[in-house]
DNA sequence: AATGAATGAGCATTCATTCAT
DNA sequence: TATGAATGAATGCTCATTCAT
């Protein structure tokens, strides 16, 4: 009873961060992902509206819902927070895409679905479009690290499959692969960036059909 | 004689600098039109080099090797002389394709011409390439902007040469031809950004052979 | 007991600094109002000693021992912090003046206590009077706004004594309240400021008996 | 005849300022004088509008109709225009008074002429009212250096009306005649300030009766 | 881990003044 | 004398990052 009135006491604490955090650090500790996370959905939001250089640390911090220096525990700069939203998608979409080729075997499927999906992603988040195609190419450094990292790597699943088309007598064995396959990245990449930069509203997968349907019969064998 | 005094008297005037100056728009004085240009040239080496956003309004004005002031002497801000390196050459890419367009019929030949350019345009002057593929694409506000201004004049461009080619049998008419402008010109996009982030060194135009090569069998009839 | 133990979990976070902020607003966490108060103060000095204009900011920061960066915690601006000395001074002098009127009836001791303590203020903090005097007047926008608040109180104080000593038959009631208010400011505001720009060093304050001796005297009925 | 021709080819030149002006410098020379003059009108009205900071000498050169570097010609800084404003404006006003007071026998009598003019002199030039009243006061050095200058000159024929009254009988012996002119012209200068900070329009000099009403029942002995 | 007050380096822009013409 | 293009020193303010609590 009386043990009670305190544990009352300790309750009523209990709300504040830093008993809970305590508390969780062995068990639940959802606040260190769940912060990682809604640091880096707070700055993709805040890129996008604002552009990377004119957005604040404090403005992702308060849109994340963290104090300013919260931020630091999780990212060692503003630009990391940036390489890591880049980073993060990218693995994914990367992860993704293997696992839907497996499904396949003609290389034409193959492409569609690259096609699609790489269309479908950007348009079902339009502030990580924006960051995407707008916020990630403003900085040559910056772009010559990551065509090196998990872009190359996305990259490289056009062209195995471009190449893989072509020892299946699908695609015309003359062509470059690598210069074909940034050929399909380039078409579909300019979908995306008009899309964002138009104000009219269309759904952007769909465009894919179009890209393959000139690019399939540009390639074919 | 005493002619000769009068004749003496304008000469000795002559000298003044107004009196030159009226003569010598073009050589005497030509630090305007000059120094324009030097700014415009140093800024796109610095931004370049640098990124906007890291760039120095004294970078650049050390770099035209005026002072610092001197620059909003001819620009108005930072921005604007960003502003400006796009103007000047996207006004003047549109103006020479235009006029080489009028020396074809085929549109093939018309579309070949376009993206041979766009690129020996782009591989000719590394920086301005740099500003065009990397700088000018770090802010959506920028390129909505241009994107209705003179970009657009230079995408009409290609979209009419697609639909002249419709019109004429050549090309598929069931394409969108606006969708298909911007699949060669994403195309195209793609290479010069390759190549500029590329560590190696090679000839940026011949690509415009093998885009083409697939673009066209793409979309012919 | 168990409730002394719940006291002793309560005790042991006390030690929080969060906690003993809560009971320490004036004692442990004076930084806040510190600062403020701190850089009031060597605004005040450096205002008076270079002249608005000619003061940096950093100088300001310098002289109350914070950054630069500090400063714009407080104040939004160079031209707020001016604003701030003038606020904070001018209400304390209405609110001040007020209480001591209170203890007096005669309309010509009040007046008398006016402006005794008028110039004593003054007299008391050079730099105060400085920017008082001479910073302050600097700018006709800055004038126009702050005539119409806190100075508009104190001049009113002056006028309603007035007021109050004509209804009482001591000051002869044809005079208009409003301008020989201003007779009064103006004369002391006159000895202020000769006080300040004069090399010799002398009391203020007692010169308001010399000012009062013609004033009374010119208003009596 | 030839020699006429010879005229004639000079004559065309004479419309060029240069000419104009060494044909002048001797004679007519309106130039000189005319632009000192119509700086300092300019001068007046931009400080008066913009204050003294905040106006560029590119704005005073071109509300003077001359070119920014003519202004060095006639002055050596932006600060000497203002202080020449003053002191063409002081040294006019003594000269004036002391004109004036040389007409009047009666000490009371001239002191309101000296405050009438006074009043009388700025309610008929807003701008230079205000610059004397606000923009002429926002500098320590500035006011230090003048009140040794004609403003002192000023203030002595004040104070010597004083002392002239005392000997006469007419005001009371025992007044301090320097404090007690400081008296008076602090009422007027109080006067003026208000006259320009308000946004009612009313006929400054006529405040002098009331100004004076006061004083010299107050002074009288 | 979380906070947010404090820091201070960094920079675009202005404008009084100069000087070649 | 007159011009006005050129100069470059000068500074308020921002904001990424740190760190005491």
């Amino acid at each position: 009873m009386v043990i009670h009135s305190a544990a009352i006491l300790v309750q009523k604490f209990s709300e504040s961060y830093w008993m809970r955090s305590a508390r969780s650090l062995s068990s639940v500790r959802p606040p260190v992902a769940d912060k990682r996370e809604a640091i880096l959905r707070a700055a993709t939001q805040v890129f996008a509206r604002n552009g990377y250089f004119n957005s604040k640390v404090a403005d992702i911090a308060s849109a994340a819902g963290v104090a300013d220096g919260t931020v630091y525990l999780y990212f060692k700069s503003k630009e990391e927070i940036l390489h890591s939203i880049f980073d993060r998608t990218v693995d994914e979409a990367v992860k993704e895409t293997r696992e839907e080729l497996q499904e396949v075997a003609d290389p034409r499927e193959k492409l569609r679905r690259i096609a699609y999906r790489h269309l479908e992603r950007l348009g079902a988040d339009r502030d990580l479009a924006v960051v995407f195609q707008v916020e990630l190419r403003g900085s040559t450094k910056f772009m010559e690290e990551f065509s090196a990292a998990g872009f190359a790597a996305y990259l490289a699943l056009i062209r195995a499959t471009i190449e893989e088309g072509q020892r299946a007598g699908v695609f015309r064995a003359g062509l470059n692969a690598k210069v074909v396959s940034k050929i399909l990245f380039g078409a579909l990449d300019e979908m995306a960036t008009n899309w964002i930069l138009s104000r009219r509203r269309y759904k952007l997968a769909p465009l894919a059909d179009q890209v393959l349907d000139i690019f399939l019969n540009g390639v074919s064998a």
